[in-house]
DNA sequence: GCCGTTTTCGGCCCGACTGTTTTCAGTCG
């Protein structure tokens, strides 16, 4: 299995799409269809490879015949002909330049064929030099956006995660919440969907008209505004210190804070299906609202409920908003009740000062307690092999139990249980005997060395184990540094169902493993999940709102989480798997 | 190049801001 095929794939697309925008004209229309193929590539969570051997290839939403058969001949040759030759007719190195702000399509163009310009260190120097100003539309602002685009592009090329995201979202809509003159503000776009990374932040306020201006001269004087992007009556760009993030404002009249949520709220795609949806019906969806295209007037606005009813649909949860089918539910009213927060009974996995934690067990235990309406939570150490972490052989872990008990009695509740994450060596046996497993309340085991290697038989043979019953971050990728492993899911997932073995979604910031689509997957696959926090210190409890919003871009309902149990459901769990699998 | 409970051909989301225009093109989200 090759996984980087789909990147790899993803991104000659990507390239060929920026060709045809170039190429402009008619070719724009197959620019967006390369421009889709190139992003669902990317969010595939199979190898393309698998879908060609099953022949299924032209499923892929944006894949068609054309497109297939490129797919195909990279596969075979790992080129592609057309792209080869596409490359030769354009001048390619300024075309990598479209990702900057100010450098659309027609201005290289203009750029190459009056002043013959094929290379970035051309365009630049052309820039700084001032020579660019003798084509026709580049006057001095123009020149000095380029010229910063370029700058700023070297700080924000890069997205965040999504927790900072929304550390940062938290601070900005107090300060929205402070203005007397905001009706109603909350954050949109991906924060709102829950991406796991996150590129812009978006803020959407409602307001009466006339106190937009001091609104949006409030905002740009933030204190935590670095520069100021763009300003007008109805919105305003700015970049903050906090990681150099783009902030954009959009304020609306209360009639349209509906139909802006939608539109904000995205996901892009989502968008221009319902809006086509809305078109063929003979209506005009806009930030401003449901319209007649006829008479022009307005139908719906007020609320998101009100534009997907009048359509026909039932309303979402914004997770869902990625065209993935979810309109297709909304249209049979059959959108799932997703689950929440508050449906969690537990939290599955997380480290004491017996391993690498920075709690003792009692003041952890005291800590959860006092700030979360658990029932139970889980206490997980390390075993012997994750040196680095302070990991405990079985003799140590004997003792743990017996304190373990003694918290527990002390508290007068059963609230801790007796836990381990064993480490899943090379050859897929496990870190610690059985006959100390067998003595646990839950077993995850995870994999912490040979994180490179295809580890389908290491997972499966720690399923096969009849004391574990979850994997602890199962695909090992963490995010921006570390890819996850080669595995066959399907096969991993076959086994996790017949074994009974749950998998995990951990919400440390980094991993937030399974991801949604793995998350999705496993759903399918009648695979259990469960929620853990992975939690070292106390701060770390409440990432517990991401494996959330994981659980819900998966289509997760509380049944799917089995930490939305109580605990004799969990210890019922345990035992048919000790009772089916010998 | 893709896509279709009216289509296998003829569409492909919609509007704000900026800068350079004298009424609009380019870019962005």
């Amino acid at each position: 299995m090759m996984p980087s095929t789909n990147k790899e794939l993803a991104k000659i697309f990507k390239s060929m799409s920026n060709i045809y925008q170039y190429m402009g004209g008619e070719e724009r229309f197959r620019a967006l269809a390369y421009q889709k193929v190139a992003r669902v590539l990317n969010n595939l969570p199979e190898d393309v490879s698998v879908y060609i051997q099953n022949d299924t290839v032209e499923d892929i939403p944006g894949v068609g015949e054309g497109i297939a058969d490129k797919i195909r001949e990279f596969i075979k040759s790992g080129k592609i002909k057309k792209y080869e030759e596409l490359k030769k007719t354009v001048p390619v190195d300024l075309l990598e330049m479209m990702e900057i702000t100010g450098f659309g399509p027609q201005s290289l163009k203009r750029i190459h064929e009056e002043l013959k310009i094929k290379t970035k260190e051309q365009l630049i120097d052309a820039l700084q030099k001032g020579t660019i100003s003798k084509v026709k539309g580049f006057g001095k602002k123009k020149v000095e956006n380029m010229l910063h685009g370029l700058k700023l592009h070297k700080t924000i090329e890069e997205r965040i995660l999504l927790w900072q995201a929304l550390e940062i979202g938290d601070k900005i809509l107090k300060e929205f919440k402070s203005i007397k003159e905001v009706h109603q503000t909350e954050l949109a776009g991906s924060i709102r969907r829950g991406k796991e990374t996150i590129g812009d932040i978006d803020v959407l306020v409602s307001a009466f008209e006339k106190d937009r201006k001091k609104i949006v001269s409030t905002f740009i004087s933030f204190p935590f505004v670095k520069e100021v992007l763009a300003k007008g009556d109805t919105k305003a760009s700015v970049i903050i210190k906090d990681d150099n993030r783009q902030v954009d404002l959009r304020i609306v009249e209360e009639d349209e804070w509906g139909a802006a949520m939608i539109y904000f709220t995205g996901s892009k795609e989502h968008n221009i299906r319902l809006r086509t949806i809305a078109k063929e019906r003979g209506f005009r969806i806009s930030e401003y609202g449901l319209f007649d295209v006829k008479t022009n007037k307005l139908i719906a606005g007020k609320t998101e409920k009100d534009i997907y009813e009048f359509l026909g649909f039932q309303w979402m949860p914004p997770e869902m908003r990625e065209d993935k089918g979810e309109l297709g539910l909304a249209a049979k009213r059959k959108i799932p009740e997703l689950v929440c927060l508050e449906d969690m009974k537990g939290d599955m996995q997380m480290h004491s000062t017996w391993s690498d934690g920075e709690m003792d067990i009692e003041e952890l235990a005291k800590f959860v307690l006092k700030n979360y309406p658990y029932e139970y939570i889980v206490l997980t150490d390390h075993s012997q092999a994750v040196k680095v972490a302070g990991g405990m052989n079985e003799k140590e872990f004997s003792k743990q139990i017996k304190a373990i008990r003694q918290v527990n009695k002390k508290l007068g509740k059963e609230f801790l249980k007796a836990g381990a994450e064993v480490d899943i060596k090379a050859d897929g046996t496990l870190d610690l005997k059985d006959e100390l497993l067998k003595e646990l309340d839950w077993v995850c085991a995870s994999i912490h060395y040979g994180l490179k290697n295809d580890n389908t038989e290491r997972i499966i043979a720690a399923c096969q184990n009849p004391y574990v019953n979850c994997i602890g971050h199962p695909s090992g990728r963490l995010i921006g540094k570390r890819d996850a492993y080669p595995v066959n899911w399907k096969k991993i997932f076959q086994v996790a169902k017949q074994t009974h073995t749950a998998f995990e979604i951990n919400c440390q910031p980094d991993r937030m493993d399974l991801n949604d689509e793995l998350t999705k997957q496993a759903k399918e696959s009648v695979v259990k999940l469960v929620i853990s926090t992975d939690s070292h210190q106390k701060m770390n409890f409440s990432f517990i709102r991401l494996g959330i919003t994981i659980a819900r871009r998966a289509w997760c309902q509380k049944k799917d989480i089995l930490n939305t149990y109580n605990w004799k459901n969990i210890e019922a769990f345990v035992k048919l798997k000790r009772k089916t699998v010998k």
